[in-house]
DNA sequence: CCATCTGAGGAAACCGGTTGACTGAAACTT
DNA sequence: AAGTTTCAGTCAACCGGTTTCCTCAGATGG
């Protein structure tokens, strides 16, 4: 039986190997303010090896050191988005000794549950923030309060602690491959107005649109839910006046979900995907191939940037901070069977 | 400025309200094994809300009273079943006076790393555990360690801390209402052998299949996943050697996700929903309604089953453990499009 | 009138780590 | 040979709560 029935604690570590708890507590945090002798060293870490020793977190913390532990806040649990980017976040702060906690940042809670459930009870050392939109109560908060934190994905102006995606390069690689299909009006379908990556990605459209000479870009804001993608979608696709067919030949929207609803509304309105429009979402995960049909998306490197958030926050934690980070990787296009050629007036191929 | 910038301790609500840390720990706790006048009950209350008092949790917990932490370990975060339940089970708690951390248990995972960073570094007072299978090495250090769990949604036979939902009645259900429509050969799209909910679904479906005489109830076993769902739907319509039409008019799954892969093969298999089959999925999430056609589901009571664990659990924790649960909601049929009468050698309606 | 009881609250040990100051021995200086 | 460094590690205070005895004043009892 290799494991006791009880925690082994640091003074039995200590004794175990003849040392003192000081010695153990620095050899294992790999002080180099302590010298020991090699074969001490090594005698400390097999004596906690065998007896299985894992810190008791609050005593850490008590101690005035770190808990090793982070959160992530999230603004919807069940947006599959963050799914990804959680479990980058986890692997990479396993990596580093931290372990990474989850927590939905929901608009219904109470101003700032999360923070004083983790942060004012000193659970965790830092916080990544993925649930930041304006005039959330945590960013006051946050500016009263010295807590290490970093912005992911939708990023606070200024702040200096963003990390995030070339949001902006989506948009190109979306208008890219409809302008290459031959689409020459493409309507966007946008996330809530003041959301950063929502206005980047609006805008990057707007502006290739107008570089490629297209002859229709318009745009509608709408919650990132199938909703949202539904309702904006018949917004966009309404014929002009005197016009019997829709404005435009391909819908490109800002989430997943949007493009779910996006397409359900298309088929209510009795056109066909992707030979009447196609279209095409954002970030690629599991259920996009098993739509109908599977829904062409631009990958958006979202495990990366998990990762990226959590080496951007223990560097912050450790005190040097390292300013906005962009996450190199570029997006890609993954085709899928929701684009075509428009069947524009031309003539079906 | 009502908040300092400094976390308020216990002693400074003990100054404030001119009393002993001692005094005010008990009054904060609600213990009665001590008598104290009501009024310095009162200035005890008002310090500690003036000072915006939190106790940090871990002096608490080291001080060997509870961390007042729960943990909610689920197999796939993707999965957004386990978002209702995690819903239902972090508001719960926070009434209790807890709060429920999410983490993923996934199989690729060191055999037990969730309960060494939450467990053994003495984060969280209790889990709940919704990633259990047999064999899971987690059970095995559970039967060993004292941390008080119970098991939800997969239950673990004979351990006396299951809490489930009434699966057996989904499948009565979902059987009815296809049966009700004229359908006689129903298959089913089981879950994984060996976990319970998968298990007792099947057999329920098989129970309640031959009490109504269906002249077919085919089940195949497969991954929760779309993939599942698909190749399970292709595997039950292959029609007969000699036969040009499917063995069966519907399709019940035990899971959304498979619904969604289903319907896909489906399609794939140029036949029409509900036109030539049907298909009913399990768990009313807000996706079904979204998928073409909206898709008819069982409404399993997934957040009643989170704040029912969640009351197990702390009764478990308090030393007064209250043994299996079953959560009394009844599953829920919601009618939408993807069932109909089947088109039977009677004719189409 | 003194002993006892009860109500109201306080003193201090303790939980399991971390950390800066300190010590004893050996090695090196001069 | 005495003083100074360096090495290798130890001591003890401290973090912020909880909990177990205590104490002390006033009320009660005989």
């Amino acid at each position: 039986m290799p494991e006791q029935p009880v925690r082994a604690r640091l003074v039995d570590v200590a004794h175990a190997a003849g040392v003192s708890k000081a010695t153990v507590s620095k050899v294992l945090n790999g002080r180099q303010d302590l010298s020991v002798r090699p074969e001490t060293r090594r005698r400390v870490h097999e004596a906690a090896e065998t007896l299985g020793y894992r810190p008791h977190s609050g005593a850490r913390a008590l101690a005035g050191a770190s808990t090793h532990a982070l959160a992530l806040l999230i603004p919807a649990l069940g947006n599959p988005t963050y799914v990804t980017i959680a479990r980058g976040a986890y692997q990479r702060a396993r990596e580093l000794g931290y372990l990474s906690l989850l927590a939905e940042d929901f608009d219904g809670q109470e101003a700032d549950d999360s923070f004083n459930d983790l942060v004012q009870e000193g659970r965790v050392d830092g916080l990544l923030i993925a649930s930041a939109r304006p005039g959330h109560p945590l960013l006051d908060t946050l500016s009263r309060s010295p807590v290490p934190h970093v912005f992911l994905n939708r990023s606070v102006e200024g702040s200096g602690r963003n990390v995030t995606m070339d949001v902006a390069r989506s948009s190109v690689t979306a208008l890219d491959h409809l302008h290459g299909l031959g689409h020459r009006a493409v309507g966007h379908i946008a996330g809530p107005a003041g959301i950063t990556p929502s206005e980047v990605r609006k805008e990057a459209f707007l502006r290739h649109a107008e570089a490629l000479g297209l002859d229709a870009a318009p745009v509608a804001s709408e919650d990132f839910t199938e909703d949202g993608g539904g309702f904006a979608a018949r917004e966009l696709l309404r014929p002009a006046p005197g016009s019997a067919r829709p404005p435009v030949t391909a819908l490109y929207t800002s989430s997943l979900a949007q493009a779910i609803g996006a397409m359900a509304a298309i088929r209510d309105l009795g056109l066909r995907i992707p030979e009447d429009v196609s279209v095409v979402g954002n970030d690629d995960l599991p259920v996009a191939a098993h739509l109908h049909p599977p829904l062409t998306t631009v990958a958006m490197p979202l495990y990366e940037l998990g990762t990226a958030a959590v080496d951007a926050l223990v560097a912050t934690i450790e005190g040097t901070p390292v300013g906005d980070v962009v996450v190199p990787t570029e997006p890609r296009l993954v085709l899928r069977g929701s684009t075509a050629r428009p069947a524009g007036p031309g003539g079906t191929p």
